[in-house]
DNA sequence: TTTGTTTTATGATTTTAGTCATAAAACCGA
DNA sequence: TCGGTTTTATGACTAAAATCATAAAACAAA
């Protein structure tokens, strides 16, 4: 998102996270503009019944948590380091001051906050309203487009577990499992040795 | 959002639309910034059986419809009227060239997409995985928080069909009404002939 | 004020994803 | 390479919301 030698002139600072790490808490007050120099980070929420849901999955050069900075709301999630992460902050009155003198980098932050809106949107669509192969068949479709998905001879090769799937998309895993069959036998994906292709 | 003087000296153009009428459609080019004068506005999507979603209902001085002009995608779901409406637009190129020139205006729109990703956020973990009555509560709570429901001696009003309701949190009507019911036994609401208040 | 439409309401039935139990394969760390 | 954990997998059963049917109350409009 922001290039790091402007982060660094804005007093960034470097933090290491290691797998399982909490980066930061729902509920809490945001203090600082988060973006990954390497690793990737997580946002979720657990529901009563500790069921996991996964707002979104963040990678390099990528900023997340930023929106309740705006709104002075606390955060709406948890973030969690997947695998091991550095990654640079800068406080929250400095990220303004950053905005305020560069109007190309609110650009930026308007594109990429649009961008997740569009796919909060088409999410929020097809989890309340569609069935389950549906659902599976829209977030691998929308996770090729957005993450850089390798592609290889059989196809995207998609970067999940099934749990994971199963959290973005509030299935259970077995439901997910059963619909990704059911999917590579209709023909709208392939199962190579437990992986899945699109 | 933009203060009209402001969108008229842009080339602001005033439309009127009929309750019912389509503002704009999925799939479609967005070719211009929309705020409203006067009246309501839904954004909705079908589904493949024509279940309708509701992505967010829209009041006075709001704009919707411009997360895809910032980033080239298609209109991810349709705008409706939902009273009468008077409708103010500028075309997509004054609208950036507006924004370039006031940063104020860059922060407001900041502002305003942090806000309506937040609510996503937590109506997406919301509807994925939490069971009918916490979806419509938590439902009511935000919209009271970020509409401006009236508050009257029996509560606040919740200015909602119970089929917007459904349509709002992926629900079918009649499970919102009995959802509804129960929170009212629970002493969660109150129903006064058959309008909800909070 | 009659008529048609929308909204709220309730009971019976069905469908479908969730739950539970179990296990094999793959992966990882000591 | 051994043992523990994670991931994928499958079958049987259950629970919960959707569906279907029906109707009364409220509202709008002609």
């Amino acid at each position: 998102m922001i290039a790091l030698v402007v982060l660094e002139e804005f007093g960034g600072t470097k933090k290491h996270f290691k797998t399982g790490d909490l980066i930061f808490k729902e509920g809490n007050q945001p203090l600082y503009y988060h973006q990954i120099i390497s690793g990737e980070v997580k946002m979720n929420n657990f529901n009563d019944e500790g069921k996991e849901f996964i707002q979104g999955i963040f990678y390099k050069d990528q900023c997340f948590g930023e929106p309740p900075l705006f709104t002075d709301q606390v955060y709406p999630a948890n973030a969690v380091a997947v695998t091991d992460c550095e990654i640079i902050t800068i406080t929250k009155d400095k990220f303004l001051e950053l905005l305020k003198n560069n109007p190309d980098i609110s650009l930026k932050v308007i594109k990429n906050l649009s961008q997740r809106l569009y796919y909060k949107s088409v999410m929020a669509a097809e989890i309340s309203s569609q069935d389950p192969e549906h659902r599976v068949l829209r977030l691998i479709d929308y996770s090729i487009e957005q993450f850089h998905f390798k592609k290889e001879n059989a196809g995207f090769l998609i970067n999940f577990t099934r749990q994971q799937i199963a959290d973005l998309t509030g299935l259970r895993v077995e439901t997910v499992i059963r619909a990704i069959k059911s999917l590579e036998k209709k023909g709208d994906l392939k199962i190579i040795n437990r992986k899945v292709y699109r």
